[in-house]
RNA sequence: GUCCCCUUCGUCUAGUGGCCCAGGACACUGGGUUUUCAUCCCAGCAACAGGGGUUCGACUCCCCUAGGGGACGCCA
């Protein structure tokens, strides 16, 4: 049998962490097989998903060195490689899995089963689908889809017994059919859900083993009963531990930088991040801490994963960065130095707002040391301002952080234009306003324009220090947040 | 709330019944080298969640409790 593994991200933000995790995992077992490791494309959130976002996962990966041998950018023996152009696969499978009895048409509205769900919430259940439409005669399906009436397609569930299946790090996992949702398995934009292209597309790409984030345990009963109806056999499963936060909770971008870009930009080269990754769960039988992505490749067992969720601390993983930087040659050093400092034409974009400012040449690293550097760090006391309470400042770049999220392009200008638009709608003075993100972002209530600033640091630098400047404030407590989202949102839509 | 997973120093981990009154690394503390700093070197601090079994012997196997995490979406 050839190893084939894959990893699925789905295009829909900043290349993630987790995805450069788990493709390290993927791609080092299949080629240490002489197998191939594929990338997949899961786009199946219309909504959500974008092209950029697609090829930024694909630039990061590959920077990681993480390349594949089928994708949707190089073809393959198996496409294609992303799931808005297997449509027509998915209709045909999930017309087969109905005529088999494996799935069946609903037509509930989302008032009906949020009420439905609210109702079992409150009795304590399991919130699930109450199979209102399960017994729905051919002829009424038939009478509901001419009549155009909005419909998903729900996996059927076994009433009783439980979902045994296999884990190769755990072992046996036993869980009850009673606590499987009918999962909607194609939705009424006629795209298929996470689970049954998955499925589908693990199968028909003959993916041998799936190494992929503890998260996705509880989803395997569905998984397997695809599997099961259409006589399938089920990849090997590997759940790896699921990166942590600090406090323990699953890494997330609200916490921590989680952006493989971020650390691109901070100067962590590639192969420490990759090194450090490797040692989130996995470790080498001599105990090394320093290897090489070779030496992983060769040295990997699934034997010597662990299973326990592993901090991303990044005061290690900068110890290791250091490590490989000292062990570079001058001109190495040199070379990577100069593509992280002036590559992507940033040299121009940091002198042209420097010229109009410069009287001798020595004024300019100075003034641009929060563009090259790390901004110095914040107190509450830096937010000091005769108008604004740290309250205030807070409201500011808490809401920032979502305006700058959504930019639809990566502008001076059109950052310039939404960041009025904000002002305004908070009430603020936009002079006023705007001090509290200069602070953020340069350290300091005077610096470089802001937002050519915020254009050249680039999104991932700009979230980690507005949301260092928050901490800085005193963070955002729960409440206080849930009240700020529910205000955002109103400022939206 | 229900189900599932997990539990060794603050953090990453070694440990697959005796080699462990638990080893390494980061961080921290102290000392040394260095024109300062960093590097580097040396030393120190610090953990088997708790309780029951099984066993001649349990960090290691089993059970219970507690704690942590995840899932419970027409998100992935």
């Amino acid at each position: 049998m050839t190893i084939r593994t894959r990893v699925a991200p789905s295009p829909t933000g900043l290349p993630h962490l987790g995805t450069a995790y788990v493709a390290l995992f993927n791609r080092a077992f299949a080629h240490q097989n002489s197998g191939k490791f594929v990338l997949r494309m899961e786009d199946t959130d219309v909504e959500r998903s974008s092209l950029e976002s697609d090829q930024a996962i694909q630039v990061a990966l590959r920077w990681l060195g993480l390349d594949w041998d089928e994708g949707p950018d190089i073809g393959g023996t198996h496409g294609p490689y992303r799931c808005s152009e297997r449509l027509s696969i998915y209709h045909d499978l999930i017309a087969e899995l109905v005529a088999i009895g494996g799935a069946f048409y609903c037509f509930c509205t989302k008032d009906r089963l949020d009420t439905v769900r609210a109702s079992q919430r409150q009795q304590g259940l399991v919130p699930k689908y109450d199979g209102h439409c399960i017994g729905l005669s051919s002829q009424e399906i038939q009478t509901e889809i001419e009549n155009g009436t909005p419909h998903v397609i729900r996996l059927k569930i076994p009433t009783e017994g439980s979902c045994v299946f296999h884990d190769t790090l755990r072992g046996t996992i036993e869980i009850p059919w009673g606590q499987v949702d009918m999962q909607v398995l194609l939705k009424s934009d006629r795209f298929p859900t996470y689970h049954f292209a998955a499925s589908v597309d693990d199968h028909l790409m003959e993916i041998s083993h799936i190494f992929r984030g503890e998260e996705w345990l509880s989803s395997c009963p569905k998984h397997q009963l695809i599997y099961s109806y259409f006589g399938w056999e089920q990849p090997e499963l590997i759940h790896l531990p699921l990166l942590r936060n600090p406090d323990h909770s699953k890494i997330s971008k609200r916490k921590q930088s989680t952006s493989i870009n971020y650390f691109r930009r901070c100067g962590y080269l590639p192969d420490a991040l990759l090194n450090y990754l490797a040692t989130m769960g996995f470790s080498m039988p001599d105990e090394r801490e320093m290897f090489s992505y070779q030496e992983f490749q060769e040295a990997f067992t699934p034997s010597r994963v662990s299973t326990s969720g592993p901090v991303f601390d990044i005061a290690k993983l900068s110890w290791l960065n250091g490590q490989y930087i000292r062990n570079l040659s001058h001109s190495e050093f040199k070379e990577k130095l100069g593509d992280w400092a002036f590559g992507d034409g940033r040299a121009d974009a940091i002198l042209r707002v420097m010229q109009d400012r410069t009287e001798r040449f020595d004024d300019v690293f100075a003034q641009a040391d929060y563009l090259l550097g790390e901004r110095i760090t914040l107190t509450a006391d830096s937010f000091n301002h005769k108008k604004l309470s740290s309250e205030d400042c807070v409201r500011v770049l808490y809401f920032s952080q979502f305006l700058l999220e959504q930019l639809h392009e990566w502008k001076s200008e059109v950052i310039s234009e939404a960041f009025k638009k904000l002002a305004t709608k908070l009430d603020l003075k936009f002079r006023d306003f705007l001090f509290p993100l200069f602070v953020a972002i340069s350290g300091r209530s005077v610096s470089l324009p802001l937002f050519d600033s915020i254009q050249i640091l680039g999104l991932d630098v700009v979230h980690a220090r507005l949301r260092s400047a928050i901490h800085a404030l005193g963070g955002v407590s729960k409440k206080i947040a849930k009240r700020l989202d529910a205000e955002w949102h109103q400022h939206t839509s």
